[in-house]
DNA sequence: CGGTACGTTGAGATCGGTCAAAGGTTGTGG
DNA sequence: CCACAACCTTTGACCGATCTCAACGTACCG
């Protein structure tokens, strides 16, 4: 963690040591269990040590739009600590492991530690980032291109937590999944990506999904890592 | 600039003197000029004095998505300037006054100010939660809808500033930038339009747009106005 | 007064949604 | 080890929201 954070902001001992006398809980969740549920104040930030965790809206009618996936490495609940109370639901992907830090402690450390502060603040508008291209993916891209550009930044973003082998990763989400993440109904989604299939832009087993050939997916898709941000030095 | 910042974090005399004491530069964008783009770097940050800005990007095949629209007393480009190089483009809505303010003095003052940090911080929170409703509605909600919502946050938004009427407000963006906002053609933006008048949920005049009932145009839309943080209080 | 940008309208096409049923897979208990 | 349930994927037929293309109308501006 402190390995990432020091990739958004330059830190010192002083700061290193902070962070690491942070006090925590270790907490499991079961898949589909919430982390947070709006409406409700957090009271405690967590970031993620396995599994993968997607944040998630309901419309008055009922319809469910995921807005972010997040995996291993990432905090989910900086957003909450700062804004009180949660605009939005987070439910575990995975079984998953996190640690639980204290709010109190947090805000009492970026008070004391600008810099580190400054390191989550980047953290928190890279996760703007990736929000705006969604709502392009969503806006502007046909169903079987949303598809694809939805695998490419998993892609990406996977292969830095380590979670990628050379031939593609393992995505457990289901086709219902995919679909309130791109806005799509499961039936469509199922249908696209056997169009991705027989385009030969990707194959899947079980859930697994190998990609015989990123450059193809990459320029088919329209993706640009740009909005990642993954180059984020000091 | 400084009494909105209150609302995010608390202040003392050291922090608001800080900020007054930063340097800037009145500006002036026309229509439809840049004020960052794409794969640059930004060395100014800017505040909305006057005017409306929206954020956009555009996909391989030319499609624009436009992501946010900002106002008076909002800042465009913190995330720039955290981020070194911007992902997407900034525009002029209207005719609009800025001030610019070097990114230095900014990150100096956020690493000697640690609340006014935060207080940024939690501007930039808040940007976010309103990409998230931006991804719920042009995920999952039918063009109506899209457009009724998005009228509804614009009135929340634009009371804060100050630019609202009893009866209604002023909205100056063409009905293709509409559609660029919400996913949606500039012909089906005016049917949508058209239909939301004949409901008799909005009675449209020039670039005057009046709302009979605000009830049931936010019952309709499903707005709810959590998600903008408005009550933001220390 | 003419040009330009924006709004409106119609006809027809298409992408993606709905509904419903039939396979597969996985896990569980007998 | 089998049977069954629960959940997920796949498929077909049909429908409808939204897009496309193209024309026409309207307001503003020099």
């Amino acid at each position: 963690m402190v390995r990432k954070l020091e990739k958004r902001a330059p830190l010192d001992d002083f700061d290193r040591e902070a962070l690491a006398s942070l006090s925590f809980r270790r907490k499991i969740y079961e898949p589909s269990s919430y982390l947070v549920r709006e409406g409700t104040l957090a009271e405690e930030i967590t970031l993620i040590l396995e599994g993968l965790v997607y944040r998630q809206k309901l419309t008055q009618e009922g319809s469910r739009q995921i807005v972010s996936v997040h995996m291993p490495g990432d905090f989910v609940d900086l957003e909450n600590s700062l804004l009180r109370v949660a605009d939005h639901n987070v439910q575990a992907l995975t079984r998953c492991e996190v640690a639980a830090i204290p709010v109190r402690e947090i805000i009492a450390l970026i008070d004391t530690h600008p810099r580190v502060g400054r390191a989550l603040w980047v953290d928190t508008l890279i996760d703007a980032s990736i929000y705006r291209e969604w709502i392009m993916n969503v806006g502007r891209r046909p169903a079987k291109q949303r598809l694809a550009h939805l695998l490419c930044e998993f892609a990406a973003r996977l292969r830095v937590a380590g979670l990628t082998r050379e031939d593609g990763y393992r995505l457990p989400m289901t086709q219902e999944q995919l679909g309130d993440a791109t806005g799509l109904t499961s039936v469509h989604v199922n249908r696209s990506l056997k169009a991705l299939e027989a385009d030969n832009l990707i194959v899947r087993r079980r859930q697994f999904v190998s990609i015989p050939d990123w450059e193809r997916l990459r320029q088919a898709s329209g993706f640009s890592g740009l909005y990642l941000h993954l180059d984020q030095e000091a």
